[in-house]
DNA sequence: CATAAATGTAAGTACTTACTAACAATAAAT
DNA sequence: ATTTATTGTTAGTAAGTACTTACATTTATG
């Protein structure tokens, strides 16, 4: 078999087992086993277990096409713009479920390999959606509130249920219920950041939450 | 020393090492080390590794106390409710914090156990926050939704927050900061769930979101 | 003080781990 | 077809693991 053959076919199924059984779980007996190879081709290959760990990592990063796509949906209404991002940010978790397992399990023994990824990823895409929500509101359409947080908070309910869903509980959730739901999580959030008068709203509604 | 402060000591110790090494990657010499006694004083009280790893699971499980504290919270205003409830959630995971390490690295080796003490925990809050709204929602004070998916919306977004910037990160959030941050949490939540009418807005506002 | 409960010491077992050495067999490239 | 790159086979090493046995010592308790 050609070499890249191999070092391909030893990735994935590192990627595989130490997201199912952990990084100490995995044995690079299992591993070369599983790849249907003899476990001294995996350290001709990679040299080490850490290093083909490393290898796994840097080839299974998330990719960065959630930035990519934000540009072409900013003359979309509000909502399309959230829906869409929100449903690509979940796709996006589900697609790397695997990376996301390894993350969550081994950021305690490899904080920085593991912060990289996680970075690379997230940061990026809060700032992006941040910088889509502080145009917004330049543009008066939604009322003032720290476009960061904000952020944070549409991510955070769609990743929260992700965890619970897709990690904690097993389950893996159709597309149809998925968007049913990210359904709710855009509607919640537009009513939450939408300014007053774009709602169409009267003045002197500055007590509305504690009159109950 | 007395039989339960030794077991006491064992507990904690394999709590603290556990949460940061992993099961796999923590030994029983070196729990027994840092507790002060012998590898076979652990076992002689636990008999096993994966016992005492379950005895630790059941000691440090989350209390209940924020659903004992939220009938007392009913005759508050909506947003003080949100908040105090936020905050008491946040709290409960970062007093917790080692057990949510547990949780989110053992998942996939020992899901049933995990399993346990997450339902116990979120299953019940869950359910508590959403009968709330539900409430609120009959009293024609919010506007119709899932009362679950709007729970799992706001508690997504500090469960998020609280993962990427205390476990991920590793950073250690201030009270002030997190009170501030979930004060914005608070905000988008409540503008997000409450009844159009209750913001005192005329009719037609349903296309508000599509014309930008 | 005396009895019993708890812990320590030391040696060892059976097993698994990542990783290596020497040599033979196969597949790919020229 | 012949050289070269890649893999297989077999055996092994040194270290670490959870866990045990037998016996001595300490500590708590009545």
């Amino acid at each position: 078999m050609k070499k890249s053959q191999t070092e391909e076919k030893l990735l994935e199924t590192t990627l595989r087992l130490i997201s199912e059984k952990g990084y100490l779980g995995t044995t690079t007996r299992e591993i070369a086993r599983e790849a249907g190879v003899t476990e001294l081709t995996l350290f001709r290959h990679f040299g080490s277990k850490e290093k083909l760990f490393e290898k796994v990592l840097k080839r299974y990063t998330f990719l960065p096409k959630l930035k990519e796509i934000l540009p072409e949906l900013e003359r979309l209404p509000y909502d399309d713009v959230l829906r869409i991002l929100g449903i690509g940010f979940f796709e996006t978790l589900k697609e790397r479920k695997s990376l996301v397992k390894i993350m969550l399990s081994e950021i305690n023994i490899y904080p920085d390999k593991i912060r990289i990824i996680y970075n690379g990823f997230i940061d990026e895409l809060i700032k992006t959606l941040a910088d889509y929500l502080s145009f917004l509101q330049k543009r008066d359409i939604l009322r003032p509130f720290s476009p960061g947080i904000a952020t944070r908070a549409f991510l955070g309910m769609i990743f929260s249920y992700f965890m619970a869903e897709e990690i904690m509980g097993g389950r893996i959730i159709s597309k149809r219920k998925i968007e049913k739901i990210i359904g709710e999580f855009v509607n919640i959030t537009i009513h939450g950041t939408l300014k007053k008068s774009t709602l169409k709203v009267t003045e002197a509604d500055n007590e509305c939450n504690s009159n109950l």
